[in-house]
RNA sequence: GCCCAGGUGGUGGAAUUGGUAGACACGAAGGACUUAAAAUCCUUUGGCCAUUGCGGCCGUGCGGGUUCAAGUCCCGCCCUGGGUACCA
């Protein structure tokens, strides 16, 4: 019986979906296992091979607990909202949701081939109303909640009411926007809009004017990590800053819980240091300084209070209200004028520009508190509104960028810290003891900083503080495709509808574009009003409000009263393994753990992290195959360069490429080179033109012809030609070895090949091993038909790069195909063998040819040379448990580790093994089949049920390692002579070390390096090594 | 600029706690079987020198150091990839 993977593998896929082997469900018996995928924005493109390295590893480790008695629950879904499916629409008119579906069915289809132990039972796609209407619930919650800095959680917004009645808002510390105080009486003065209005500051989900990245060609907002580089991370589109009234997410209020969630949770290094980057703890302290001849006080937040005494001007953003207020009469004009240009910076150009120094005084001056100097304060766009207070005190000497602005300023530059050289730059480094500095003097700068806190409390002009660079999330979207706010309005004013209201379902629209007075897509729909005839809010949620708390759903995915049972999120408690990519470190990553803590806060999750343990699997990277086109006119010049390095000293010579003519090549003193090329005066004008050149200079014209190689009118070059004979100084130049005009390719290592040619991207479907199938070429481009190609060795070398898989790029490697030709086994265990799951890697279809062999031995191990099954009741030999004992080891400790491409390699050396042993021990077999069977789970349920089972392999007991049956009477120890390896010698593992290394010294082999001398010192390390210091 | 990760044969990678560097594969070369091809199997494969066998020297980005012993630890550099950026 041969290996016949197009058979088994539907087969068994058939059956564990019939029997719904993979279906979860709760039991007290069994410890619980939650392996989570992210799950994937159906795209129009299908999967490519990129895509299921991480549902292979967490499906491999779901399996895997499986097997070690675990309830595992392995589901699977779709984050269905999104951009692709709505400029589809757009374009087409064709609803997203016909999209959607289409591409949501196309991925199954790819996903059931590879053979994933999902619970489909449990889908989930975030534009099913019921799965959105849980989305909408949690933003009623996240409107009705205030967060309690006192007992850091969200409270309940009644609970707030009801001290604003009794105490007003004195007693309360709250993340807030509002920082007046007001008595009972004022809150109760106030009318209900006021009273709305005035708790909008509070609310965790809020209405307001807020900065938003604008991008006007996508016609939505985004959030910031939605903007890379001052363009949208879809589509590239520029975004620009705008004041529009949108809904955020007080997700500022969580800065410090997220920052300390960090230690609790095994997430890698680098991806906790992107959250704590992106959350932007510092600690410092905020100051207030008086203003000369203002009632006014600038308040400043620092990092460095140790550095006050060195402060020797201020700088306020151009942004803030107060630059107008002190400016004084006379600079009122200059700082005017910069204001203006400063504002009309767009944020790209601001980002793009070279860093350039600008600023204005405004003749204001501040005092510096703990001195009494008089400091003058200047307006400058370094200094940014968004952050701190907006305002700064300048310490050139200890801040690189107030440095810099002194210098250019002229303004004085003090030293305070000492240890450091400030003559040419600033001395950043927190080290060092303060000077110029009154009480400081002496002091450490940590004991500094310390010190300025105390004293600046103490004069009740500033106390310590901590910033957050962390900005709240903006949470509305002018587009059609996301989930409807659960909100109206009346009077103005927002308001929530009853949760028995929900879900709010999403309208139809006759197009899915904004209104004509720019009013977002939802605009559009017919009675977008309450039954009571309130307008709906029009915008809608952004992806990531669908995607930020599906893990939870899946523990109850089909519950219409509740987000998900009490009883069901208590069993499956949170994610113990999270897998996916790392472009979610920043936007994802972070809004789920908001959302999750939320939900702890007010009672409905239990715990208060939702991912244990995260990997990040790297990217798959397509490896690209070029052709090398020759460009002619390179080529020519290519030619003539080599030509005149025969006739002469290259270096008099200069290559010109001015005014892009190209006419005057290269030229020395005596002598002009002319390449001709294409792009040349009308054929009437090139005769006066060549002789008016020739006229003006006296040195001698070598003209180069190239009309052979290049379209040149044969009119036009004898007119070149006659041109250049009229005078005595020009010369034709012909070189032999000048092509024929016709597509040229050269061969990867052709001498120079860099120099006048090319890439071009091939299809990698042409290429074998770096060798292009020229036939094959020439029919994919027929235009090339009668090119020329350069070989070596009689082939043509391809030349790749490893790059981003794209269609563009002709470097897809589609999974289907894969499938097709080796079966998905050899996919699961090749893209597990490709290296570790957490680098990046590029594919390289060679390698999968090793991995199909492996399977096809396994398979054989079963079989005698007829094909028959044969498997022995024997006792198996000491050797082959050997063998399978020390696999099932490795095997646990590399799943357990996350090291799946060195579990694959013992996979091999243990069928390696087994065949040299020529074993077909039933028992040995069988224990084999269920340590593989995670990995290529078609061939283990076949293999399986041919050992006579009539279950399924997913529940079988994992084998249990035996150390009896790797241990070894004698250790093969390695000898070495001053750390250098020179021979191995066997010896008894229980020796003593004071025995072996007499037996070493005693050794044959050992005399010859000791060669008579006395070894000076011996090292024996039991059963690792000897090493003998000569 | 700052932060993080990484640098090992022709290639992907292995070496888990400082203890035999290059496991396991790919590719390449040679051979067996075959009319031939495919498939399969066997041998060799880090570099250099020696080659009649034995062998020897060098070698984990570079330069130092610690140690009986360093790919692994420490110091200083170089390079690659990623994140981030007037965040005070």
């Amino acid at each position: 019986m041969d290996y016949n993977f197009l058979e088994i593998e539907p087969k068994w896929q058939k059956y564990w979906s019939e029997k719904k082997t993979f279906k979860a469900e709760i039991d007290h018996n069994k410890p619980k296992f939650y392996v989570l995928d992210m799950f994937p924005y159906p795209s129009g493109a299908g999967l490519h091979v990129g895509h299921p390295l991480g549902y292979i590893a967490s499906d491999i480790y779901a399996r895997y607990m499986r097997q070690r008695g675990y309830n595992v629950l392995h589901p699977m879904g779709y984050d269905a909202y999104g951009l692709p499916a709505e400029q589809y629409a757009i374009q087409t008119g064709t609803h997203p949701e016909v999209t959607t579906f289409k591409n949501i069915d196309r991925y199954r289809e790819q996903l059931d081939r590879i053979g994933f132990s999902f619970d489909w039972d449990r889908e989930v796609r975030t534009c099913d109303p019921k799965y959105y209407k849980w989305t909408q619930w949690t933003f009623i919650q996240l409107f009705n909640s205030w967060y309690n800095n006192d007992t850091q959680k969200a409270e309940s917004i009644d609970l707030l009411t009801v001290e604003f009645e009794k105490n007003g808002n004195a007693r309360i510390n709250a993340a807030c926007d509002q920082h007046e105080p007001f008595t009972a009486d004022e809150w109760k003065a106030k009318n209900e809009k006021e009273q709305q209005e005035l708790l909008m500051n509070y609310r965790l989900a809020y209405l307001s004017d807020t900065m938003v990245n604008w991008c006007p060609e996508l016609g939505t907002v985004l959030a910031n990590d939605e903007v890379k580089d001052g363009l949208s991370e879809r589509g590239g589109h520029p975004v620009e800053r705008k004041l529009m009234k949108q809904w955020s997410l007080r997700i500022t209020a969580y800065a410090q819980r997220l920052l300390d969630g960090l230690n609790t949770i095994d997430w890698s290094d680098s991806l906790k240091e992107v959250q704590r980057n992106w959350i932007g703890r510092s600690e410092g302290a905020t100051c207030y300084f008086n203003i000369k001849d203002h009632d006014e006080k600038l308040e400043i937040f620092t990092t460095r209070p140790d550095t006050m005494f060195g402060s020797t001007y201020m700088v306020i953003a151009p942004e803030l209200d107060i630059v107008e207020k002190i400016t004084t009469p006379e600079q009122k004009a200059e700082v005017k004028k910069y204001l203006e240009w400063a504002k009309n910076r767009s944020e790209r150009e601001r980002q793009s520009e070279v860093k350039n120094i600008s600023g204005i005084f405004t003749g204001a001056y501040g005092i510096n508190p703990l001195n009494g100097k008089e400091i003058p304060i200047w307006v400058a766009d370094y200094v940014l509104a968004g952050y701190g207070s907006g305002a700064i005190m300048a310490v050139p000497a200890h801040d690189s960028r107030d440095y810099a602005f002194a210098k250019h300023f002229g303004l004085p530059i003090i030293q305070v810290v000492s240890g450091g050289d400030i003559s040419e730059e600033s001395y950043d480094a927190k080290e060092g003891k303060m000077m110029n500095s009154g009480f400081l003097n002496g002091m450490e700068v940590k004991d500094a900083i310390r010190a300025t806190i105390a004293k600046i409390e103490e004069q009740g002009i500033g106390y310590g503080t901590i910033n957050y660079r962390l900005r709240d999330a903006i949470f509305s979207r002018q587009r059609y495709w996301g989930e409807p706010f659960p909100v109206y309005y009346k009077d103005g004013v927002p308001y929530m509808l009853s949760e028995d209201k929900l879900p709010l379902l999403l309208p139809e629209v006759d197009k899915y574009l904004p209104t004509e007075t720019g009013e977002p897509p939802l605009a559009r729909a017919k009675n977008w009003t309450t039954e009571e005839g309130y307008p709906l809010e029009t915008n809608t949620m952004p992806g990531f409000a669908g995607s930020s708390a599906y893990y939870l759903r899946y523990m109850d995915p089909h519950n219409d009263n509740e987000y998900f049972s009490k009883e069901t999120n208590e069993y499956w408690k949170d994610v113990d393994l999270y897998i996916g990519g790392d472009e979610h470190a920043a936007g994802h990553l972070i809004y789920s753990r908001f959302w999750n803590k939320f939900l702890f806060d007010i009672g409905i999750a239990c715990e208060d992290e939702p991912f244990k343990k995260l990997i990040n699997q790297g990217k798959i990277q397509g490896r690209s195959s070029f052709v090398y086109r020759v460009n002619h006119e390179k080529y020519a010049e290519y030619l003539l360069w080599e030509y005149i390095k025969q006739i002469g000293d290259e270096k008099k010579w200069i290559r010109d490429y001015r005014d892009g003519h190209r006419k005057f090549d290269f030229y020395n003193e005596e002598v002009n080179l002319i390449i001709e090329i294409k792009s040349q005066p009308k054929l009437e004008k090139l005769e006066s033109y060549y002789e008016e050149y020739i006229k003006s200079t006296d040195k001698k014209l070598l003209l180069l012809p190239i009309a052979d190689i290049i379209d040149m009118d044969e009119e036009i070059m004898e007119a070149t030609k006659k041109a250049v004979e009229n005078t005595d100084k020009g010369v034709i130049f012909n070189h032999h070895e000048i092509r024929p005009l016709k597509p040229i390719f050269v061969s990867k290592g052709v001498k120079d090949r860099k120099l006048f040619s090319t890439p071009l991207h091939v299809d990698i479907d042409l290429v074998e091993n770096d060798i292009l199938n020229l036939e094959s070429f020439v029919s994919w481009r027929p235009e090339f038909n009668d090119a020329e190609f350069i070989l070596e060795d009689g082939k043509y070398r391809c030349g790749y790069e490893i790059e981003k898989m794209s269609k563009s790029k002709h470097n897809i490697q589609n999974p289907d195909a894969l499938i097709e030709k080796y079966g998905a086994d050899t996919l699961r265990l090749y893209e597990m063998f490709l290296g570790p799951l957490e680098n990046h890697k590029p594919w390289d279809t060679k390698g999968i040819e090793g991995v199909f062999r492996f399977i096809k031995k396994l398979w054989k191990l079963y079989f005698d040379d007829e094909g028959n099954i044969a498997l022995s009741d024997a006792e198996p030999t000491k050797e082959e448990l050997k063998a399978l004992h020390k696999t099932i080891k490795k095997v646990k400790d590399d799943i357990e580790r996350f090291s799946f491409n060195t579990a694959v390699s013992s996979f091999m050396i243990c069928v390696n093994e087994l065949k040299d042993l020529k074993c077909n021990k039933r028992s040995v077999l069988s224990d084999f089949c269920i340590l593989i069977s995670s990995y290529a789970p078609h061939i283990a349920e076949e293999l399986w049920s041919i050992l006579g089972n009539q279950e399924s392999i997913t529940y079988a007991k994992f084998p249990e390692f035996k150390e009896e049956y790797v241990k070894e009477n004698d250790y093969s120890y390695p000898v070495s002579f001053n750390g250098k390896m020179r021979f191995k010698i066997d010896l008894p593992v229980d020796m003593s070390k004071d025995d072996i290394e007499k037996a070493v010294l005693e050794a044959e082999e050992a005399q010859k390096w000791i060669a008579g001398k006395t070894p000076r010192k011996v090292i024996v390390v039991s059963n690792k090594i000897v090493n003998i210091v000569i």
